[in-house]
DNA sequence: CTAGAAACATTCAAGCTTTAAATATGCTCA
DNA sequence: TGAGCATATTTAAAGCTTGAATGTTTCTAG
């Protein structure tokens, strides 16, 4: 409680969460303006190639049924398709289509464009993807 | 798009974005013994002291009216009150019960416990706060 | 081969979060 | 003083997220 380093810790995380909103609210802002909400910008963005909706989860740091809501709105916006995985009967195969690639091109675009963290200088976002890459426990986040 | 130092600043993003969810699910799995949601334990431990709507929002880095519906919950349990603030009438101010202090000690016991940033030594958590202070835009988060 | 365990995706209920709009109070300045 | 604008909180609607089933398919041990 008033141990100095467990408060550090807690502030610490309130820091990370902190940051993570700033980034949040950047998508949204951009998602806006091309009629995404920004679980959908997110989902598009993510997708950088055909991907089952496991795999789309992880990208996205959320569970497997939340992946299925959003890409549910996709599907029907007709910027994704559901498809036959090529290998596993259980898994789906989601692809962009025509119109889904333009449109991720062009929130790409938005996104890179002011980017949320411009506070860093492109050595310390190295630092900082580092020390990221080092607190993030691999299996923890979703099945500890 | 392929540009090398968009792609490098969108996988910081999902860095941010992941270990905030790996922190938040370290505040779920602690609440959930106690009885709480994971918004609630959250809550609960930014009420470091008496404070308004506003101030826990922002500590809490969302809005307003999300902390009421927060506050809402705690309040039916007895944990927190909702008093006149002392010099500004349209402010509430917000002050644990004694059952409030004694879960919130409870609370922060547990989540000192196998911190979420386990991976990244004292001085290490030092570095990571300073660049996250850096990145965070004072102002930006909440009022675009 | 086959029974059991595990993995993929979905559904549903419950709860969280944001936005916009509404209410109440405070502040500024002529 | 009082008009006009800013701030604190709340409400309602829409959308997001999780966790616990469920159905299907795959894997693994015997």
């Amino acid at each position: 409680m008033t141990e100095p380093r467990a408060i550090a810790e807690r502030e610490l995380c309130g820091l990370v969460n902190g940051l993570a909103q700033q980034i949040a609210d950047h998508v949204r802002e951009r998602a806006v303006a091309l009629g995404l909400t920004a679980a959908q910008a997110t989902a598009l963005r993510e997708l950088t190639g055909p991907m089952t909706m496991r795999e789309l989860a992880e990208r996205m740091s959320c569970e497997p049924s939340n992946a299925t809501f959003v890409v549910d709105k996709l599907e029907k916006q007709g910027l994704i398709e559901r498809r036959a995985h090529p290998t596993d009967r259980r898994a789906k195969h989601l692809v962009l289509t025509e119109d889904g690639t333009a449109l991720r091109e062009r929130l790409l675009a938005l996104l890179t464009r002011d980017s949320p963290l411009a506070g860093l200088n492109p050595k310390e976002q190295r630092v900082l993807q580092g020390l990221l890459e080092q607190a993030i426990v691999p299996g923890a986040g979703r099945r500890g």
